[in-house]
DNA sequence: ATGGTCGCCCGGCGA
């Protein structure tokens, strides 16, 4: 079973190159993020004409996941548990981020969570170091408190499960070309760095590092400056499994060959095969 | 790397 998951940056302008990497890689499920439109304006048919099961959480602008998938879903869930968790009643309904589903395989099954945590950015910090509350970095935070508590629910559960998506988190100096440039940014400085470290101690598999020690390996390299011709990037789109997830892992591959192309999302594909 | 570029959808925000 092949698994990705791309931060598409916009259905609308990313229908060519979305529909060429699905033509070419055959993924059988792929978790979506930013596709920045409601779900009545989701081109579904389009994909559904190719063999796709669509389902989206979307929303006006900004933000916004889907899944696409070839096997059967069961269990489709939108949104983080605990909304009112995050200190603004109904935030999750306002931010549309976080997507479930179960994948029904030929043996066995696997949960699936697309997820595009909140960038953080800027920084708002007391004069004790805290994040100031109701911030973009507060928000980061909690919404990577919430995801962890959502993470430790289904590892209770000792099944296949996996986290995919946009972490918005580089979570070493290896992932980044240029890390100095990253130390005060949301996206690496110590307190998202811990937070995402909190979650990998759940019992989560990097599923690139497990199958890869290649240096200067990246999923993101900005639209400024020239930035993909430097390999100027960073590694914030991760597949997270669980045990029994990581016990199937037979390849993670990063498709940064979409990046060269016309029209291009700033991220690329990143995907898994498990023997499920 | 609080933007030199994009995408949203129509002036400015978000990344």
């Amino acid at each position: 079973m092949k698994i990705a998951s791309f931060n598409i940056n916009g259905i609308k302008a990313r229908m060519d190159a979305l529909t060429d990497w699905l033509t070419e890689a055959e993924p059988d499920v792929v978790v979506l993020q930013e596709i920045k439109s409601v779900d009545e304006n989701f081109p579904r048919e389009h994909f559904e004409d190719m063999g796709y099961i669509v389902e989206t959480h979307g929303q006006k602008s900004f933000n916004g996941v889907a899944i696409l998938s070839k096997l059967p879903l069961e269990d489709i869930t939108r949104g983080l548990p605990d909304a009112a968790g995050m200190g603004r009643e109904g935030a999750d309904d306002i931010e549309a981020r976080y997507i479930e589903a179960t994948v029904m395989g030929a043996r066995n099954s696997v949960r699936v969570c697309g997820l595009y945590l909140p960038n953080g950015n800027p920084v708002d910090l007391n004069p004790d170091g805290t994040p100031i509350e109701g911030s973009k970095y507060d928000f980061k935070l909690k919404w990577f408190a919430r995801l962890e508590e959502r993470a430790r629910a289904l590892m209770a559960l000792e099944q296949p499960f996996l986290m995919a998506g946009d972490f918005n988190l580089i979570p070493q100096a290896e992932d980044a070309k240029r890390p100095d440039a990253w130390r005060e940014d949301a996206l690496f400085r110590p307190q998202s760095r811990a937070a995402f470290r909190s979650l990998m101690a759940l019992g989560f598999t990097d599923a690139l590092r497990a199958t890869t020690s290649a240096p200067e390996v990246y999923t993101f390299w900005d639209y400024q400056a020239g930035a993909f011709d430097r390999n100027d990037g960073i590694r914030i789109d991760h597949f997270l499994l669980s045990p029994q997830a990581a016990d199937c892992l037979t390849d993670c591959q990063i498709d940064v060959f979409t990046r060269a192309k016309t029209k291009p999302s700033d991220h690329v594909p990143i995907w898994v095969t498990l023997d499920i």
